[in-house]
RNA sequence: GGUCGCUUAGCUCAGUCGGUAGAGCACCACGCUCACAUCGUGGGGGUCGCUGGUUCGAGUCCAGCAGCGACCACCA
């Protein structure tokens, strides 16, 4: 038997565990797997990361949960596919790439579109995939084969017929609306890309001077309590009208209230002068004005506000863009304002007003200001002309698959959000302003104007036949490679057996934030596309956060490096610690100041699993293994058994309902608690022979069985310590082996080694330890001493003792154990186990503090008559006998009987004290 | 503003069908008995956010309130 270190070294197993598993090409599932050898697919595609990211916890949490799944279902048998691979993730890599060239001093303009594309590209092949190495370091079992990236050709061939196809059937168009700008990318973003944040801001009250042809009528309406219209201090008259962003004021075209406002219906058609600017600008009226809201008065800036747009358009009014796509004044606006930047234009704007006595004060205001997600600058509303994607007849059939339950939610309660969010869908503005990314396919002729969109490039126009062709400038929003990452990876368009194979998908892993980018987005596509759903479940993990409840981020410092981890402690460790921890539904807390605590509960159990395996190897001794079935099992390697089947069947059910953390929690607790604290213990001395060797053949083969069995159950969450101690593991003759835990079958429970007499039998012996152990530390009597036992019980209860004498001498350290009653004169502590009817006596003459037992007595009777009148009195209650389930009934009954008999002996107990003290 | 979620031990969280509240960590005491001190044994610690309701019985079901959080949102 090969000796093992007494400590776990990770560092020592994992890394050529993790190459040989790759070398065997136990990770890549090949068509043929399922098409030849009729396995049963079960794929799940990773969620892409950013190919310029490195791991954080948040990948550690997510990927661990997908190879324990993978894992799982490989060693049931599935053909387990999981597709890796990265995303090219335009703003966030054109950003850093750019960040880099500001540090040299040059923008992306210094080098110009091509070079800089390429430039992008060398980042990506020399840092891009990191994450994806790191992944490996975690123990992922990713078909590594299928490594795809969004802009590969395959993919980006995908993206193209997805654009013509779309375009072909109305779902895509072109158009000129309200956007959100990001002044800082110079880029559109979608409205999910957008991040509100509350804000403390102000609500400004601006006044616009009246024409004076409308004086008369101002004055009218005024006193009659029209708000909004107050006289200046040079007899004039003004609208008074409110907003959060003067700097807009200078691009207003107008002026709104509600068509049936009765205060300011005279002024409908009137002549406004927008200050500072001298133009003229008409009140219109229009149902989107609240008003009850302020004064009922809205200014209208159609080019810079999506509801002032919505407004303009209905009522005629003109757009007037009055900034730059950096968010500087332009040359529309009055010369002192040019060139300024917005907030620096607000203030000014402000000053001006002020100066004209157009200023009426302001007001505290929280509102949300949009930002950008990707560099958090305030987005502007801007127009601009883009291409949409119309998602109405999209969502509706991906709304179905979740009502139907098609596809499941894990929590459940995001089918909501995500039905909501489809009921209330809106179009996707999928143009992006950047270079990196997959260009659009449309084409302008330069001398026809005609639009072509195209799979293939095109040469010339097909209207005039013209070669003065120019490609649309702008790339697609990277979601729109991701969106189709569950098949455009298996080759779609093109229709091979991966696609037919591996799509539709089973189960999706990922981040809750990403549920509105990518996976309805998916669902869409998928349904769109395929006909079919790319996945049944989506299985939705918490957020790691720090000790505070702060997510963590790498802004905030409080991050912790998964590699750290798995550097100090082993993949093991950092899976069973997250997986332990990923509770359905709630987020992960760890302590980023202190790692080791953090994962003290993974490090901890991976050496304790390292040292049971050590202990096991080293005492089963030489000689072959026989096989279970011919050997005569005592009580505790039945109830073991036992215990295995059920603990298998239980870590199977939990898997399948995604409690990983419940899986995780019956593994940790079979394996140490019932396994090294209780088996391990109690055939120390069969295993040495002291027992006989017929009972160390039994012991043995017990051990190994159990062993392996433990050993694959845990596999999925601790793949490496796992597998190096399974191949140490001797086997039973004629047994045949698999080739590696890593492909060997999942147990399934064996019903014949079910034995619940043997289960209860030994949680009765187990719990007469525990009375023994507590009464010797009550009393404090040395650990070394021995005891002299006094009990009484059934028969039942007599033979496990009887059966576990020696056990009982070893582990509680008991002299001597005397079937009788103990007799007067003889004092001691006592208790009395719940289930088994069976009294512990522990004669403890001169030990004793007889006034502190005869205390502990009564409390004990008061708290025990408490108890039983509580029961007494729910008997009596007619309603309860009559209504309750008879079980619990029942249940009560057997309690209730089980107490009064515990108080009579407590009660004599209490009397033989009373004679001695 | 709307929707959803959470509130249980010092901390992080379980708690299934309503039937005498659990785990891990932390803490205290004892123990280096040859698998493991990254360990073992024992122990202390909770008015289940508050109020009311349903029920024989509520951590669990219902209503209201408070606090926290998330998501959504075009009231300037």
């Amino acid at each position: 038997m090969r000796e093992l270190p007494p400590r776990l070294d990770p560092r020592a197993i994992e890394p050529p565990l993790y190459r040989e598993w790759l070398a065997r090409g136990w990770f890549h599932v090949p068509a043929s797997a399922v098409l030849e050898e009729g396995r049963d697919p079960y794929v799940i595609v990773i969620p892409p990361p950013n190919v310029t990211a490195v791991l954080h916890m948040g990948h550690g949490l997510n990927n661990t949960i997908q190879d324990v799944l993978i894992r799982w279902r490989r060693m049931q048998g599935r053909a387990a596919e999981w597709l890796p691979g990265t995303d090219h993730a335009g703003i966030a890599t054109q950003n850093v790439v750019e960040r880099q060239l500001a540090q040299e001093g040059r923008t992306r303009d210094d080098l110009g579109r091509d070079p800089f594309v390429e430039r992008v590209w060398e980042f990506v092949r020399e840092t891009g995939g990191t994450i994806l190495e790191q992944l490996k370091a975690m123990g992922c079992s990713c078909d590594w084969e299928r490594t795809a990236f969004t802009l590969d050709p395959g993919l980006s061939r995908a993206v193209r017929e997805v654009f013509v196809r779309l375009h072909e059937e109305g779902l895509i168009y072109r158009g000129e609306y309200i956007i959100n700008w990001c002044p800082r990318c110079l880029t559109a973003l979608s409205n999910e890309e957008v991040e509100a944040s509350e804000t403390e801001g102000r609500l400004w009250r601006i006044r616009y001077p009246l024409a004076e042809s409308t004086w008369r009528v101002a004055e009218h309406a005024a006193a009659r309590g029209a708000s909004a219209i107050v006289q200046l201090s040079n007899g004039g008259w003004a609208l008074s009208v409110s907003t959060t962003r003067p700097e807009t004021m200078l691009g207003d075209t107008g002026v709104a209230v509600h068509p049936e406002d009765e205060r300011y219906r005279g002024l409908i058609g009137a002549d406004v002068q927008l200050p500072l600017t001298g133009r003229t600008i008409p009140v219109v009226a229009d149902p989107f004005v609240d008003p009850e809201f302020g004064s009922g008065m809205v200014k209208v800036t159609p080019a810079h506000d999506p509801n002032d747009f919505e407004i303009a358009a209905r009522t005629g009014l003109p757009p007037m863009t009055v900034m730059t796509p950096d968010a500087r004044m332009n040359d529309a606006v009055p010369e002192p304002f040019r060139g300024m930047d917005r907030f620096e234009a607000r203030t000014a704007v402000l000053a001006a007003l002020e100066r004209e006595g157009l200023f009426a004060g302001s007001d505290a205001h929280t509102h949300a200001v949009p930002r950008c997600y990707r560099c958090d600058t305030v987005v502007e509303p801007r127009l601009s002309k883009q291409w949409f994607v119309r998602m109405g007849p999209l969502a509706e059939p991906a709304l179905a698959a979740s009502r139907d339950g098609t596809v499941s939610f894990t929590p459940e309660r995001w089918k909501k959000v995500y039905e909501h969010w489809l009921e209330n869908i809106r179009d996707w503005c999928i143009s992006r302003q950047l270079w990196w990314g997959h260009r659009i396919p449309v084409w302008y002729c330069q001398q026809c104007g005609e639009t072509i969109v195209a799979r293939e490039d095109p040469t010339s126009c097909p209207t005039c036949g013209s070669v003065a062709l120019e490609q649309d400038p702008d790339v697609l929003d990277t979601w729109f490679s991701s969106w189709l990452w569950p098949f455009s990876t298996f080759s779609w368009p093109e229709q091979t057996d991966d696609l037919r194979v591996f799509y539709p998908g089973h189960t999706l892993v990922t981040a809750p934030e990403i549920l509105f980018f990518w996976v309805a987005r998916m669902i869409m596509s998928g349904l769109h596309f395929m006909g079919e759903v790319p996945f049944t479940q989506v299985f939705l993990t918490g957020t790691v956060r720090d000790i505070q409840g702060r997510k963590m981020s790498k802004s905030l410092g409080n991050g912790i490096d998964p590699l750290e981890v798995v550097e100090r402690f082993g993949a093991d460790a950092m899976r069973f610690t997250v997986v332990s921890a990923c509770a359905v539904g709630t987020d992960i807390h760890l302590d980023h100041n202190d790692v080791e605590g953090s994962f003290a509960p993974g490090r901890n159990f991976a050496n304790k699993l390292w040292n049971a395996g050590r202990f096991t190897l080293m005492s089963l001794g030489e000689g072959p293994i026989q096989s279970l079935s011919d050997l005569r099992l005592a009580l505790e390697d039945r109830w073991i058994l036992s215990r295995l089947q059920g603990t298998a069947k239980e870590t199977t059910l939990e898997l399948e309902r995604f409690r990983l953390h419940e899986a995780a929690d019956r593994l940790y607790h079979f394996f140490w608690g019932d396994l090294a604290d209780w088996y391990v213990e109690l055939v120390k001395p069969r295993l040495k022979g002291e027992v006989g060797e017929t009972s160390r053949q039994a012991a043995r083969a017990t051990l190994i069985a159990v062993f392996d069995g433990v050993l694959r159950l845990l596999h999925p969450i601790m793949p490496f310590v796992t597998e190096a101690l399974w191949r140490e593991l001797p086997w039973p003759e004629g047994a045949e082996r698999p080739e590696a835990l890593i492909v060997a079958p999942w147990p399934t429970p064996d019903r014949s080694l079910c034995d619940p007499a043997a289960e209860s039998r030994m949680a009765d012996f187990q719990e007469l330890v525990g009375v023994v152990r507590s009464l010797r530390k009550e009393y404090g009597i040395a650990e070394g001493k021995g005891i002299p036992l006094a009990l009484w019980g059934d028969g039942d209860l007599r033979a496990t003792v009887e059966a576990q004498r020696g056990a009982l001498a070893r582990l509680a350290r008991v002299e001597e154990v005397r079937w009788e009653r103990a007799g007067a004169g003889t004092v001691g502590a006592h208790a009395v186990l719940k289930g088994g009817g069976m009294e512990v006596f522990l004669p403890l003459d001169g030990v004793i503090d007889v006034g502190r037992e005869r205390a502990r007595l009564q409390e004990e009777i008061a708290r025990k008559e408490g108890h039983l009148g509580a029961g007494q009195k729910r008997l009596a209650n007619e309603q309860f006998v009559t209504r309750a389930r008879p079980d619990v009934v029942e249940k009560e009954r057997e309690r209730a009987a089980g107490l009064a008999e515990e108080l009579a002996k407590l009660r004599e107990k209490l009397a033989l004290l009373e004679g001695w003290g």
